[in-house]
DNA sequence: CCGACCTTCAATGTATACGAAATAGGAGAA
DNA sequence: TTCTCCTATTTCGTATACATTGAAGGTCGG
């Protein structure tokens, strides 16, 4: 996709290239990761991979299956309703948090760009603009709440959503309801209505969660819908909760 | 305190003695931690302390002041409601996920033992069974909701509240009424009751911040209390003087 | 034939050497 | 005196050599 090689840290280019391909899927999930065998294929020594692996293993894409091997980690359907609890907390606040903030006002011009969205989504351009819309969004909301905790933790959400988004690819149908939630979020933040924002938010992240849900269920006919979603990898330890 | 160095991976015990001195405040905020220094001062080398700073700076408990410095994050009272923003987003959908869960039951004795906590909070040895039993509470509620995002969220806002813990002393009338909180807490869950749960929690949280936001105005006078955000330039270690 | 122990190997954990880059200090010129 | 430029030093970033540990396979004994 893009060149991250020049101008960068070898650690920095280890990190986003071994994200990119955990959450593209080319990095599957119980895949084992070895710190010589990684650093030759991305041209870096050990110690910079070192330092990827690790912050892989702080936002949770990758795991330490037994003391000596990392896996790329899995995530089933019981995980993605996990992670939108979770979501779901973070973003209504943030949601109610931006309608309450001095520089609201800018989200009223977000409710027309989303309106706008939703009418071109028939062509991948269009969706691809849809997608920029809502990350400059998400940004803006963290701008005008001015939150870094809460940032941080939304960031997080966010490394794990992508992979969850490339594994159940929305429906036209879907773009087009979410682009109408995302206006309406947008319309309550602009005239500070918090409680909407924040119903708005959740109902939206439940269609999101739904429609996600459904479109693995589609794909993993046989698997009930709380199993795993990633067939062939052996059941690595997840649940390591005493 | 404790003594952490034997059996442990250098790059581990690096990071504990770093967190538990950031924490205590040992090292003051905007203290610089250069790698030489800080690793012949640990008995370290490079290798294992670069990897504790950058557990630290995911944590958000060092920050780069510039591209070749780090230095320990400060904390204002700003930054203080901010993490308890969070901290209410993520412990209100707990205290609701855990009224839901199925293992709920065991939450009506913890409401028992925080009554009894409550009595005897008078001398040290009763404050301190009070905190081990606190953070058993946090721990049953991690295991009754089963949600390694909302967990993995939680270890962060709590590692950063043990720092603001020991900037803002609780007062005893505070403990008291801490522990009645909590009791209503455990109760609530115990019985199912999710709005109460999350109500009561939303209500413990909104008193501790305010104890420890009037405990910070009590020992910086001169701090103006409206500090919530800081636009433009990251905070800085300000808190020498007392 | 089976099991246990020992040896060997491979992978991670750690230390250190080397290289690059930025900053601070000094010297020279205006 | 002051500003600018150059140099030297310090610090981080990276590579690699060394240490350690866990695992796997083979062999020997029962």
């Amino acid at each position: 996709m893009t060149i991250v090689s020049e101008g960068m840290r070898a650690g920095e280019f280890a990190y986003r290239a071994l994200l990119e391909e955990i959450q593209s899927g080319s990095l599957a999930a119980g895949t084992v990761l070895a710190e010589v065998e990684q650093a030759e294929r991305l041209g870096v020594s050990r110690t910079p991979l070192r330092e990827a692996l690790r912050r892989l293993a702080a936002d949770g894409l990758v795991e330490q299956a037994s003391p000596r091997v990392t896996v790329v980690a899995g995530i089933d359907a019981g995980d993605i309703r996990d992670l939108f609890a979770l979501r779901r907390a973070l973003e209504e606040t943030t949601a109610r948090a931006a309608a309450t903030s001095a520089d609201r006002t800018g989200f009223a011009a977000f409710a027309e760009r989303f309106a706008e969205a939703a009418e071109a989504l028939d062509d991948d351009e269009g969706r691809s603009r849809y997608y920029a819309l809502i990350a400059r969004f998400d940004e803006a909301l963290d701008a005008a709440v001015g939150n870094d905790y809460l940032t941080a933790a939304l960031r997080t959400v966010r490394t794990h959503l992508v992979r969850v988004r490339r594994m159940a690819r929305d429906k036209p149908a879907r773009l087009v309801a979410s682009a109408g939630e995302h206006r309406l979020i947008a319309e309550a933040i602009g005239s500070g209505d918090g409680d909407l924002a924040a119903h708005a938010t959740h109902v939206h992240l439940h269609n999101a969660l739904a429609s996600i849900l459904d479109s693995l269920a589609a794909a993993d006919p046989e698997a009930p819908d709380d199993t795993r979603t990633t067939p062939g990898m052996p059941p690595f330890g997840k649940k390591a909760r005493a």
